[in-house]
RNA sequence: GUCCCCAUCGUCUAGAGGCCUAGGACAUCGGGUUUUCAUCCCGAAAACACGGGUUCGAUUCCCGUUGGGGACGCCA
């Protein structure tokens, strides 16, 4: 039986680098029918507070990282990370030192076999380092407190973890923690190392760098199903041409051997692309959920909100578009954009013109988008103007935004009501 | 400095010796649809870092060079 795990040190933000390496444990656990846990590595006791683990657990509950077993909290093993470095001492593989010379007594320290060590790395091949290369480590501090690599393979061994997936930084530790494992007398897992997400300049990826953490991909209106999909892909391909991909999809394409071996750099428009990818392909009721939670009075009437989506839906890219996209819809109260009112209402003739149609839309025996366009191109034809001299008036008057649906879908869906209202007003504004 | 890793279009990648006059996606540019914007459709431009081998034949294998990255804590 598969067990992976994702272990992170709570520092208040997940980073996307290492939520992909947890997103890699966990569909390499799901796929091979295995376990996924996690372990909060908190021994530091400074940034490790109850909200810096509670930002993991909540951006693993967003992407949907579901865990199989209790969650270990490394700051409870202590005891037994103590004890591994008692057996140690006691076997000959570890001895007391002050080689740091801190003066405040003897650390324990842990002694490397003093051979050549390789392992058959899941993403990067075999991997090998001379004996000369590898020095003893200390593993308890003299304060007494556990080092990482001791703490970090005790819990694995505790864990029973089979395949350890973690970032590229950890490739030099692993001859180390290697060494731990055998003079434990524990079974060795599997190593896969995953190569870094990086920015432009091929540096890591920071904040610097635009959204790095979880936490503001979910609070800029992404879909976790868009980051989750994109940061798969981000070091691994199918194989085939499939870019977008349904969770499941994925659980039963997931391949660690098909994961790259160089660093990728993180593409904020593809990434938008595929958010959009993922939001059409929402059903419906979780646009209405999105439009009344960002809109409260989208609430008010459901047929209207429906008609609103359906000439929005392609418009949307992501959940912080709706406001200011779609606001108008639902408040006789939206704001003029200066510039379109500058370019289209405040010129020769506009409001004559937007008057005229507003009499002619008075007087159509029906209200639809095609009579609404029909009424609109004969009075442009009476007048000698172009469609266009009243178009783009209209939209403005009735949306205050140059962009938006095509003009007469969208004219449907407010209602002659609506239209009439705000096409007077409009030029009460501006006369 | 020492050690380790990496190297295909601008970006993410397919490619596991001949199927490659190197495929897809995002971005870019051009055209169409929409008299807006977005979407959508069509098309174009765009890459095997360099030098040696091995081979009948290298993007693919080996070596070197160059470039990039990582690790070298009593941090995790």
């Amino acid at each position: 039986m598969i067990r992976t795990r994702f272990a992170p040190s709570p520092t208040g933000h997940v980073h996307i680098g290492n939520m992909r390496a947890a997103i890699y444990n966990w569909l390499y656990a799901r796929h091979h029918g295995g376990l996924f846990l996690l372990r909060m590595e908190d021994t530091d006791r400074e940034r490790s507070t109850p909200e810096a683990v509670q930002t993991v657990l909540d951006a693993m509950d967003w992407l949907g990282l579901d865990t199989d077993e209790t969650p270990v909290y490394q700051s409870q093993r202590r005891e037994a990370h103590l004890a591994a470095a008692e057996q140690l001492l006691a076997d000959g593989h570890a001895y007391k030192s002050d080689k740091g010379g801190t003066g405040r007594g003897e650390a324990v320290v842990f002694r490397m076999p003093g051979s050549d060590m390789s392992f058959t790395d899941g993403v990067k091949g075999t991997l090998t380092k001379k004996a000369e290369h590898l020095q003893d480590f200390v593993i308890v501090r003299s304060d007494g407190s556990p080092v990482f690599h001791l703490a970090n393979v005790v819990d694995d061994i505790h864990m029973q973890v089979t395949d350890v997936i973690r970032g590229d930084d950890h490739v030099e530790n692993t001859f180390r923690h290697l060494a731990l494992y055998q003079a434990l007398g524990a079974p060795v897992p599997k190593f896969a190392h995953l190569p870094m997400i990086v920015n432009a300049q091929g540096k890591p990826y920071s904040k610097r760098d635009g959204a790095a953490f979880v936490g503001d991909f979910r609070a800029n209106g992404y879909l976790a199903e868009a980051l989750f999909n994109y940061l798969v892909l981000l070091g691994w391909s199918a194989g085939d041409d499939r870019e977008v991909f349904t969770r499941a999809e994925l659980i039963e394409a997931f391949s660690l051997d098909r994961v790259q071996s160089s660093a990728a750099q993180f593409d904020w428009k593809k990434f938008e692309w595929m958010n959009g990818e993922h939001l059409r392909a929402l059903p419906r009721d979780v646009h209405r959920a999105q439009y009344t939670q960002a809109i409260p009075a989208a609430q008010a009437d459901a047929e209207y909100l429906d008609a609103v989506i359906t000439v929005m839906e392609e418009r949307i890219k992501r959940w912080d578009d709706i406001p200011a996209m779609a606001g108008f819809f639902f408040t006789d109260d939206y704001a003029y954009d200066e510039a379109a009112v500058q370019k289209r209402l405040q010129k020769e003739g506009a409001l004559d013109l937007l008057a005229a149609l507003e009499s002619a839309y008075a007087a159509l025996p029906d209200f639809n988008a095609e009579t609404a366009e029909q009424a609109l191109r004969q009075l442009a034809e009476e007048r000698g103007v172009k469609p266009a001299d009243l178009i783009h008036p209209v939209r403005i008057a009735v949306s205050g935004i140059p962009q938006g649906p095509s003009l007469f879908h969208m004219l449907a869906v407010l209602g002659r009501d609506r239209v009439l209202t705000r096409m007077q007003r409009t030029r009460e504004t501006f006369c």
